[in-house]
DNA sequence: CTGATACTACGACCGTGGCCGAAGCATTCG
DNA sequence: CGAATGCTTCGGCCACGGTCGTAGTATCAG
């Protein structure tokens, strides 16, 4: 019962506003500055600093000086699957009034999720793994078959340094603008790396969202059959 | 960015201490009633049943009246994931003073989580099962290998009503008190039950933990190898 | 019907915590 | 060396929301 407290402190920190917005927009995956984040938070810079001094204090994100500046990122993995477990949760009960908002085109069509693509690229990618028989993924778990092996290994995914001492290693992420779910893990972030260092996506500055190169439509073409 | 709004609403809801212990209550898998979680909250039960309307509001937990009583429950299992998640955030960064407080042994050795065990039963199992070849895991998922599937239907567990439509069906879930992982997902559902219909465990009224009968020791240790 | 139990609704109190303005360090630049 | 930028600390304001007492609505027992 003790632990209990501690969740509440954890959650708490979550459940207010501005932090929320904060942990948003670092589940970008970047580490950003406080002034950017002042942007996401939507909230003084003095009150932003409060807010982010209290989430470090929680170890939710953490800092590094650099400079002038100071870098926060989200602290593990293991919150970052939290933040995606609430985000699945609000997702499930959203359907509530549909503002048929555009709400950032990019940003339904590609963006980052802590260290893997979501968005229509990621539920994109994940179908077409799946249609093919390389992956298998449910709600519970995921599992790459031997030819997803093969495939992942002619496109430079190194698995041996993805799955590292890890025996499964992919994981269903629910996408909160396409309700579905994609491929995260250690996987889905060798992925998207992979596709960071094939020049196919970039990021736009000031966001999540992901912009397609030329080379990356001919590269999602070839290799998926996959066109936004 | 709208979406954030909503993340910081659930999780406020679940980053009150009183409705923190609601539903950490509510974890042990069982719907319970007002007048219980009036004990588990530890507030009055005008108080408690202020959070209860709040936490069905948002959707977090479900009600059904039964006569006098009003029996609420965890809404969805994808709830559940999101409290474990918050779950294993804390018992991530919780190494702070240990009390060695005994904290109810019987809940250390064997418990409910949600629709799976954990514990020393639940993490002991797994273990089992990983040791055997039985059963692979890992922090992003699991897989049940060939001899798994041969050992827990020797066992009665039917797979094919287990997995369903899924293909994969087995998932980590991080315990707090033993800090290490264990099964969940449809097949530690699963394997719970049928621990149930074989009579080796049954609930401690009034509380999570699990006491182990003496038909499940000897179950235990027959088929696990295992004494708790 | 009367009384008891289970739970909820209303209202008032009040403390926690978010908010910003002003001021204070640290770092970089001219 | 200042001046400017990036970020934090401090202090006071204010309101949101948790708390309980009182009272009200269902259900059951006799």
């Amino acid at each position: 019962m003790t632990a209990d407290v501690r969740i509440a402190e954890v959650a708490a920190l979550v459940g207010d506003p501005a932090r929320a917005n904060i942990l948003a927009a670092l589940m970008g995956g970047r580490a950003l500055t406080a002034g950017e984040l002042v942007d996401a938070a939507g909230v003084s810079p003095q009150t932003t600093s409060g807010h982010l001094g209290k989430l470090a204090e929680g170890r939710l994100i953490a800092c590094v000086k650099q400079g002038r500046h100071r870098y926060y990122r989200i602290a593990t993995p293991r919150v970052a699957e939290m933040l995606e477990g609430i985000m699945a949760v609000v997702a499930d009960a959203a359907p509530r009034h549909r503002p048929p908002s555009k709400l950032d085109d990019a940003m339904r069509t590609a963006r980052t999720c802590y260290d893997h693509f979501a968005g229509k690229l990621g539920v994109g990618l994940t179908d077409v793994l799946c249609a093919q028989g390389h992956l298998t993924l449910s709600e519970d778990g995921g599992e790459v078959t031997g030819s997803g092996v093969a495939f992942l290994q002619e496109l430079g995914i190194d698995l041996v340094a993805a799955r590292q001492r890890r025996r499964v290693f992919c994981r269903p992420c629910l996408d909160w603008t396409e309700r579905r779910l994609h491929l995260g893990g250690s996987i889905g972030a060798a992925l998207a790396q992979r596709c960071f260092d094939l020049k196919w996506l970039e990021r736009m500055r000031g966001s999540r969202a992901l912009v397609v190169t030329p080379r990356g439509h001919r590269g999602l073409k070839d290799v998926f059959g996959l066109s936004l």
